[in-house]
DNA sequence: AACACTTCTTGACTATAGTCAATGAACCGG
DNA sequence: CCGGTTCATTGACTATAGTCAAGAAGTGTT
């Protein structure tokens, strides 16, 4: 558990590339963390991973599988990072770890699961009020149209929608 | 490996109410497991559980508490089903396996992710094209109002776009 | 075969999101 | 402090999805 590498990574740095091969994984003790697919020269927004956020389960992990995404930081952030040596020699040392660890994934799968779920069922308008009830730091802490592509919809579509809920 | 539980269920069954806490998990060998969200007294189907594909990994297995969705056979199907108490089982007996699960879980949520930043990224004629493209089979096996509803839409738009996608 | 029931399609209309263009505000970098 | 860039908002218009209602086609049951 002492050496645990922690890093720390300036706002506007790329952790992963499209393309890019990556067996490392992060877990984010401050700042933010961006997950975006470049469609079209267009930025579409999948995921923001705050404090105490795991990043990982990806593709790339398991099967080093060129990235179809990008990862960058929002903000300064500070991140551990590991290896997949160094997990796996872990899991020889401490094999409860392993238990701990399918646990905590299929915990993520769960939640990952319900997020595709409330997406379905839900429209960007309700969407939106849904952010600012459960992750209300990212509305300032993140640019507009970021949240945009976030919700599924185009900037000018999110700043109506606010205003919308501004005039109810 | 030789006391696995298959059992076979009848087209309508189903499987999970919301409300019922359930610690089962199954894997679909034949048919066709619908899971769905009942919302203002209207079905919101979020998956479509098909041959070699594991029903897991969600909220109930992990945590007892009470189920939020629905659990349904859409075709008479054969499933094997998993209590909670063999799978513990299981890997105290094989611990390699738990290390074999840990992956298989990790798959899932690379896939998960995978298709919510899809779902994400593209409109609903691009869902239901790819639908096309990656589970034909749906499209016939399936009722047309539940599959609006997993591509987020009202069975009317699905009725247009199929129309829109004819007329070309 | 007749019936009820569900599902799918269509039409007319409304609401919302997309597109394109313009403006103003905020944010660097020199 | 200036000038250029990015970002958010707004307007006008188009495209697509939602809503409500009607009817046609298909399904299953008795």
């Amino acid at each position: 558990l002492e050496n645990i590498n922690i890093r720390t990574f300036k706002k506007g740095t790329t952790l992963l590339r499209e393309g890019q091969v990556s067996t490392l994984c992060y877990f984010v003790l401050q700042g933010c963390v961006r997950q975006y697919y470049l469609v079209d020269g267009e930025e579409k927004t999948t995921e923001f991973y705050t404090v105490g956020q795991p990043i990982t389960g990806y593709e790339g992990t398991l099967k080093k599988v060129p990235s179809k995404f990008y990862l960058s930081c929002v903000e300064d952030s500070i991140l551990t990072v590991g290896t997949e040596e160094e997990e796996k020699a872990f899991y020889q040392k401490f094999p409860q770890f392993e238990s701990i660890c399918r646990v905590a994934v299929e915990d993520e799968l769960a939640k990952n699961q319900a997020k595709l779920a409330s997406y379905i069922i839900h429209s960007p308008e309700e969407r939106y009020l849904h952010l600012m009830e459960t992750r209300p730091e990212l509305l300032d802490r993140v640019p507009q149209h970021q949240l945009a592509s976030y919700l599924g919809i185009k900037p000018e579509s999110l700043s109506r929608i606010r205003r919308r809920i501004m005039d109810k």
